[in-house]
DNA sequence: CACCAGGACTCGG
DNA sequence: CCGAGTCATGGT
């Protein structure tokens, strides 16, 4: 019988718990977390060992429980880790945010509306190229509909105490899949072309976080990604700012977005593409975190 | 019923 | 380079 293992971080200054809970509980649709109660659970994938863990709050802790029966090494404790701050990014100090937007009319009210927020983040590369290519030009609520008919059909699942938690399927399975078994997922297909052109991409080595980490700035970041096909600008901004924690990564051409800044200034149509450049020199390294903050007045 | 959704590709000028 | 059409489906 082996104990149930547990860990703990600790969180920063600037983190509410409950403002992160709010953020993961907007969508009800959501497949790759589940939220009882004040806890987070969810399928973390290290070494292609699939773990099922718990997260809860106290005290100035995040408190990681390990739900089923899995042999960690060392090493991967401390990958598992990472994972969990990753998440909550955790390693950011939010002050500097806080301060300039405390002095910015667009991001003073947000700020304080959702102290404590962290820009939570999607950490496999996959997943998130993947969700960025679902979430195009369709409505988040299908889209999300979208992400749960691939990730039941080509995820795996861990069972526990009746419920059932899911890993995203990985670019290995989607790169072999048969075109047509994602058709019938009711993707575009085009969108099915894509997201196996990205697979194979990532199974060949040919694109990697790590190589994209290793660039100089996201300018040639963003260069490099749009050369994929079906990755645009927008894309490879949210990749950058959900995956990569660029801090200037900017979706300039996000709907979403420009209804936020439509709202919060009052504007009688959306913001024009050069008010957003505007803003990205303002705001820096805190575009990614201003965007996901205006994003929270709406969803 | 028309229109738009957390876009990007394609093709004609 | 630039504008218009296309894509799948669901919600309003």
């Amino acid at each position: 019988m082996s104990e149930s293992q547990e860990y703990h971080l600790k969180v920063p200054m600037e983190f509410d718990f409950q403002q992160n809970l709010n953020y993961l509980l907007r969508e009800s649709n959501e497949v790759m977390y589940q939220i009882e109660g004040q806890k987070i659970t969810r399928v973390v994938e290290i070494d292609n060992l699939l773990i099922l863990i718990r997260l809860s709050y106290k005290e100035a802790y995040l408190r990681i429980s390990i739900l089923n029966e899995v042999h960690l090494t060392e090493e991967q404790v401390a990958k598992l880790l990472i994972f969990v701050e990753d998440f909550f990014d955790l390693t950011r100090d939010l002050k500097p945010f806080y301060q300039l937007a405390k002095a910015d009319p667009i991001l003073k009210n947000v700020a304080s509306q959702f102290y404590g927020l962290r820009l939570m983040g999607v950490p496999d590369f996959f997943e998130a190229i993947s969700w960025g290519i679902l979430g195009q030009q369709i409505t988040l609520s299908f889209a999300y509909t979208l992400k749960r008919r691939l990730v039941e059909r080509f995820g795996e699942k861990i069972s526990y105490h009746g419920q059932v938690y899911w890993a995203f399927p990985t670019a290995a399975v989607i790169a072999d899949a048969d075109m047509a078994d994602l058709l019938a997922l009711k993707l575009s297909r085009r969108k099915c072309e894509y997201l196996q052109e990205v697979a194979r991409l990532i199974l060949s080595g040919q694109i990697s976080k790590e190589a994209y980490l290793s660039m100089a700035d996201t300018e040639t970041v963003e260069k490099a990604m749009t050369t994929i096909r079906g990755i645009g600008p927008w894309t490879a901004n949210y990749v950058m700012m959900r995956c990569f924690r660029l801090g200037e990564a900017f979706p300039t051409a996000d709907v979403g977005l420009l209804n936020a800044l439509k709202v919060v200034q009052g504007l009688p149509e959306k913001p024009t593409q050069s008010s957003l450049l505007h803003l990205k020199k303002c705001w820096g390294q805190w575009c990614g975190y201003s965007t996901f903050y205006l994003w929270r007045l709406l969803y």
